[in-house]
DNA sequence: CTGTTAGCGCGTTCAA
DNA sequence: TTGAACGCGCTAACAG
């Protein structure tokens, strides 16, 4: 028993189907009230439900937007997402979600689907890398959306450009910048910080991770200190907890208080989880700063030193609201990167 | 300009619409290798994306799979997603998300569009209530998802069926045994612990809510002690840290370790965080449980006592997925509830 | 202001 | 095996 058509209440309501289509779903002229409520009431009926397949298809307007992340249940996607959802819904709009591997290729796929669905804009959120791996991936994954675009598409992407996408209409990024944000929080450090500065950083070639390292190094080097040591990892938790224990070591064999940056806020606590047990205790034998400033880690102790990102204006501003502010970072100094004998909050 | 179409296809390699069609999208009947090639190619150099609309008008069958959280950016709720995704992977489907402010109202919206883009099934995500004021709300949901499943859609209910829903064909519910779950968690922690119990539980009508409260009950009751008192508040964060505020000059002002039961994990934590200022440590003055065990919140010290619920299995579960276990618990007793005097991991 | 008609892009039944 | 024709449910031109 399929649901019924609009055709079904134009004959219920002794009306052609233009008026039963003018009455009940948005045309700009309004038939007469009698009639109108006569199909208003065969509708109700009947239960009707429009088909919004066949208004896409009809309109070739689907009030659809995608969503491209690498994993829905990561905090970071997870907020970028609410601002989507939450711009979507002041268009009028439904998001259609895609989580991704976060290999390009994936990716591709996520948006071939998207556009065969003829989403009128879609999000791409996740980092872009320029790693040789994923060159053919890029690739492909830039003729997809140029495709897409010159089809009259909308594509926000957070961050940095797709690799080789050119710069089509409709095509438009959200810059964040990371690396003015992260010379910030290192300019920022190096002001009560002694000792030295090691990084944690993702694989080489993920151009967030590069870039908040370039800008850490940076802000560093304005403060007249020397370079921190760059230590690659996995750009995730379990990367940070690797690091984390690789420094542990060090940490307990010498005496230099050292300041380390991970450069995302899982990474962070991957690095602390990690020393905890080691007995190198933060802020006292180590500081720790991350990136980010994700909400559920907030009530973490020691409180995370991080940049502080306004992950759901981006989403919003990904999605094409367009009274969202444009995005700025803060840095937020708390007790992990506190001076040794701070107050015990 | 628009997308190229199939009809564009066929005439381009010079055969008809149909053989197109079987030769690009699944048909059991293969056309010959040379002339599918010849249309192979023809799509190829004309970029063609096969409209998913107009394919679902044709076949009556969207591919998408609608899902209803109250909250993506919630641990909870991203982590159900991340489930209800990868089984919509397995399917082949995708993913259409709709995240409502938590009222049955919005709910059936979002349940109408889903119908309105005719999905074949769809996932409804949090807590349902039988509180007065979301009761004709609860009703109009009911109907909407019933109608819904006349028409043939399947439905799957994280928790407790939608109130007043008839148990029609393709709706099922994942049923999570909170009540049993917290009672083994009432059991384990009155093993160990002597003194009083408190619970902060959300507003009364929210069944996950209420089946924790009467499981953790029941299982004091077992272990032969008397009723914890309860104290009601915001199902988040919000809500803990509050009831932890209220609760804060009584723990100091009397000699009696409490244990508290959050009902939620996130509660639990806002309780902690509460108590932090207040020079209230756990698990010295007191200690906390929750519920859930959020993967985000894993790293948090003390290290939370919970009961773990495999939430990306519920979620695919919910989304129809066949080869999933059926759900169950397991109670985690870590350090947020050890005894006064345990070991300083 | 209303009704008729022609598509939107595709799957699928029929004849050929 | 291939192609012509119809229908999926609806919108938007037209004509009345």
């Amino acid at each position: 028993m399929a649901a019924s058509t609009l055709s079904e209440v134009a004959r219920l309501a002794g009306v052609s189907l233009a008026t039963a289509s003018r009455v009940l779903n948005g045309s700009s002229r309004k038939p007469a009230e009698d009639i109108a409520e006569r199909v208003r009431d065969a509708a109700d009926k009947l239960g009707y439900v429009p088909n919004a397949q066949a208004q896409a298809l009809a309109k070739s307007s689907s009030g659809l937007i995608g969503l491209v992340v690498h994993d829905i249940a990561d905090p970071y996607f997870s907020a970028i997402a609410r601002g989507v959802q939450e711009a979507a819904r002041q268009q009028n709009r439904m998001v259609l979600l895609a989580s991704t591997s976060g290999t390009p290729a994936d990716e591709k796929q996520a948006v071939a689907a998207f556009a065969a669905r003829r989403a009128d804009s879609m999000v791409i959120a996740g980092s872009r890398s320029v790693r040789e791996e994923d060159k053919q991936g890029n690739a492909e994954l830039a003729a997809e959306l140029d495709r897409y675009c010159r089809n009259g598409g909308q594509v926000g992407v957070v961050g940095h450009p797709v690799v080789g996408a050119s710069a089509a209409d409709g095509y438009h990024v959200v810059e964040v910048p990371n690396e003015e944000l992260a010379a910030g929080l290192a300019g920022q450090l190096a002001a009560t910080h002694d000792g030295g500065f090691v990084i944690i950083a993702g694989p080489e070639g993920l151009y967030t991770s590069d870039d908040r390292v370039r800008g850490f190094q940076q802000g560093l080097a304005d403060a007249g200190r020397p370079a921190a040591e760059v230590i690659r990892t996995g750009f995730n938790r379990a990367g940070g907890f690797q690091a984390g224990q690789a420094l542990a070591e060090r940490i307990k064999g010498s005496k230099e208080r050292l300041c380390i940056f991970a450069v995302n806020d899982v990474m962070a606590i991957g690095v602390t989880a990690a020393l905890r047990p080691e007995g190198v205790w933060i802020p006292r034998d180590a500081t720790v700063a991350g990136f980010d400033d994700i909400e559920t880690l907030r009530d973490f102790r020691p409180a995370l030193s991080t940049v502080h990102l306004p992950l759901e204006d981006i989403g919003r501003l990904a999605a094409g609201d367009p009274d969202t502010p444009p995005i700025t970072g803060t840095v937020k100094l708390r007790r992990s990167t506190e001076a040794p004998v701070g107050p015990q909050l």
